[in-house]
DNA sequence: GTCAATGCAAAAACTTTGCAACATT
DNA sequence: AATGTTGCAAAGTTTTTGCATTGAC
């Protein structure tokens, strides 16, 4: 963001608050605008565009990370593990995946296409229903 | 779109120009502007709602395919055989992926995580530098 | 004191929508 | 004639930005 090397970034009020909002629950991925509402409890006048701000800034500095899911809008997320995400078709809930072997499929991925890229990454999606949608059985 | 069943689309200018322009090139990826720009040559007056009414419209027709990549303003592709993509750092371009195994990793992958979900389906996004811009080198 | 960060409001980027006129069947 | 579609313009949604002021160091 800033290429000057002098760049001292500072503790403010609200970006710790921020970040509180971020860590505090793992496993969430919260819009701008739901970090916005929830500190705004805390911090009634700081503005939608501090919030974005430092969403930015935070992620460019690798302490919170930035999803980027298909189609939707912007999420953040304070587990910087590395994971991919499942999205309930009916909800729109959002939740981590884990894979049951650790290095995952991510090699196989990569030598199983055919293309003339450099390939530098993967992201995978996967949709579904999500637990609690099937009890529901709501349609 | 429409619930009723009696809803019978009919065949204007402006959606064949639309569809002609997807199905002209496959391997293309465009967006609703491009696709606005390039019918405009044909159809001088079109307006861009238009464009994006015939574009959710054939998607949802099951004609085109409509390409949402993490973090990038939605594609139309008027190839519809199931196929990955793979996005270019440097320069945006967008190409299709293709498999060595017909299969490709899928069932493997649901096979792969842990989860409550009921998947129904994944997407995976691969990204790197293309063969075009290895070659010229820039950074 | 210096310079990063804020609040505010305006703008930007992309997409959707209301409506009267028009085109397809 | 019935009704699906269009063009236009206005509005919606999400994100970014300019700027004077404030705050962290």
């Amino acid at each position: 963001m800033r290429p000057d090397t002098r760049y001292q970034p500072r503790v403010t009020r609200q970006r710790r608050e921020i970040l509180v909002c971020l860590q505090g629950q793992i496993g969430r991925h919260k819009t701008a605008d739901e970090v916005y509402d929830e500190v705004r409890k805390v911090i009634p006048n700081i503005s939608l565009g501090t919030v974005y701000r430092n969403l930015e800034m935070l992620s460019t500095a690798g302490e919170i990370r930035r999803i980027e899911l298909a189609g939707m809008q912007r999420r953040y997320d304070g587990n910087m593990a590395p994971h991919d995400h499942i999205r309930c078709e009916r909800c729109g809930r959002i939740d981590d995946v884990q894979w049951r072997i650790a290095e995952c499929a991510c090699r196989a991925e990569r030598d199983s296409i055919v293309t003339d890229y450099e390939i530098t990454g993967r992201r995978i999606e996967f949709t579904g229903v999500c637990a609690r949608c099937v009890r529901s059985g709501s349609e």
